[in-house]
DNA sequence: TTGGTCAGGTGAACGGTGTTCAGGTTAAGG
DNA sequence: CCTTAACCTGAACACCGTTCACCTGACCAA
């Protein structure tokens, strides 16, 4: 059986999700495609570029094309990319590191700069496109983190993680707003 | 020569400020104090351990203590807190990590709980609070990140970074003040 | 049909990692 | 002085990512 890239993310895919990042390991990857784990090194230059491979397979996978008002389109991608993350055990992880080292993952980014400058943001687009997916990453890997240390041990309720979601984003998303009044109000002038 | 505890984390400080997280090693701080790497393992029940006391450590030094009205303390925690974290190299990584694994740096949360509460947020206080936080840690680690990359390669803006993260702070303080505002007059109704 | 090409895979090694454990050593206190 | 407990040694265990010379089999042009 001889594989091509993509047969490798995904079955990387399928490890990730049954194991969990920290047994995601060339070893066992290899082991669970049959193959030495010098094989893998054909497909891929190292570890890294596996995980960016990865990391842009589960944003695909869970990807909805954004429409509607800039504002709803925003608080859109963000829940979206929630639930991208959450879709995969360890997803949040992943994607978050792959985007920090500027590996991949950078579709989330583009598209809330483009919903952003859509709503006229201008030069702020950026920063809170940053700030907004600082806050998606960091609650996403919190609450996988607290999820998979509850699987084991004390039971913890899981609805509260979704509503502090929307309000934290919804924190954010008012300080866009209101950004965004004081800068067409000084633009007036 | 024989070492305490605090000695260790010290000699932590330094190794992972003059070479990096990477090299922050059992082995690497061994041979760093002249001692065999099972010798750490008196002190610390494993390295995590020894990462949660250098995170702790790094907030302890760079800590001041929060006074003023809520709304300049909150933002004043936030801006203290950036300022340790920048003050080691991958301090960001260290602190971000042992706070999310539930280990310890708990004293910036409790900080901001607390100036939240004294502003009368209510029950958004600890949201408020883990909002700031993921856009603090968030943003240090991508601006640890990026400096370090700068170092070998091409030259970036310093300044820009200080500037988003005032910006972005500035978006989530106004979040969060609306809040209030919109959480007393449903109170007054 | 033949022969060459090359992506994909092998097997073994290299230098690292965190961690464990039985036993030795040293400083401090009654 | 002697005991006790803290500290440390030395060696091993089971992993990790990565490299490299070599082999293999499918495909395609002549």
């Amino acid at each position: 059986m001889r594989y091509r890239r993509e047969d490798v993310v995904a079955r990387a895919l399928e490890v990730l999700d049954d194991y969990g990042l920290a047994d995601l390991t060339m070893r066992r990857l290899g082991t669970e495609l049959g193959v030495r784990p010098s094989a893998l090194y054909h497909h891929f230059a190292n570890k890294q570029s596996l995980l960016a491979a990865v990391a842009d397979e589960i944003l695909l996978r869970g990807r909805h094309e954004p429409s509607g008002a800039w504002d709803v389109r925003v608080t859109g991608i963000c829940t979206d990319l929630r639930d991208s993350l959450l879709a995969y055990r360890d997803g949040a992880e992943v994607v978050a590191t792959v985007w920090a080292f500027g590996l991949g993952a950078t579709q989330p980014h583009d598209d809330l700069v483009a919903a952003l400058n859509d709503g006229g943001l201008g030069d702020l687009a950026p920063v809170a496109a940053r700030t907004l997916l600082h806050f998606v990453y960091g609650h996403a890997v919190d609450e996988q983190t607290h999820l998979q240390a509850a699987a084991a041990g004390a039971i913890e309720d899981d609805v509260r993680d979704t509503d502090d979601f929307v309000t934290g984003l919804g924190l954010i998303a008012a300080g866009i707003s209101m950004a965004k009044a004081v800068r067409e109000a000084s633009a007036d002038r």
